[in-house]
DNA sequence: TAAATGCGCAACCGATGGTTGCGCATTGAG
DNA sequence: CTCAATGCGCAACCATCGGTTGCGCATTTA
């Protein structure tokens, strides 16, 4: 509940899916339920080098992981990892809420004290 | 429940608290209460201009408000479009969460009906 | 009135998201 | 078996962004 809290959050998970399209790509392989470099390009509208990059990131991240199938690569959610990150996620706004919360309640008592 | 779910996410609102900097000068709000680029830029060991930035961009996503006080200029958290922030983020969160366990269902059936 | 403080604008630099272009490996049709 | 087609990797390039330094202006204060 301290700042800890969320410096401690990891970094490179939050640019993982700070991203938009690295958003829609993990979209796309959640509802496809696997991809290629070459598919998932064509599914986002663009390059094949850019989704490359993209799923690079992903893969060093640890949501995604990539199986070899002749001169296909075929990526898949990690599944342990990706729920791993949506935990954190919430974890994070459970907590500015739970701060929002607090702040609130303290100005509402500096408030009510000025009013006596 | 479908793509359009999280495509509609606001995608600046996400770049906004993707950064893991402005992440912190949110949190450093949220407990100071207020503070200005020159505070922010002490408390967090970065640049005046580097905070003065990223208060730009999180005062055009409306998560902050300034008010001018003299030759200060006071950020403060937007209370509401925090919290409706907060709930985007969760929103995205259960989202992916509902999709994860959705698919994993999928998987045990087609295991199962191969069994069989 | 002059020093100090806070801000804005501009230029610059490294990293990153995206593109194009090339070459290599695997596949599949003749 | 050969060769076009397909999928990939590597490299160069460009725009944007996070961050810096440097300057000038406004406001405060000594």
């Amino acid at each position: 509940m301290n700042a800890a809290t969320i410096d401690a959050v990891d970094d490179d998970l939050w640019s993982a899916i700070g991203d938009p399209t690295r958003r829609r790509m993990l979209d796309a392989l959640l509802i496809d339920g696997a991809g290629t470099a070459t598919t998932l390009g064509h599914r986002l509208a663009i390059t094949r080098q850019g989704t490359a990059k993209h799923l690079g990131v992903l893969e060093r991240a640890g949501l995604v992981r990539a199986t070899p199938a002749g001169r296909e690569k075929r990526y898949r959610i990690d599944d342990a990892q990706f729920a791993r990150a949506v935990a954190q996620l919430s974890s994070v706004g459970s907590a500015w809420d739970a701060r929002l919360r607090r702040i609130k309640r303290i100005a509402e008592a500096i408030q009510q004290a000025q009013n006596d």
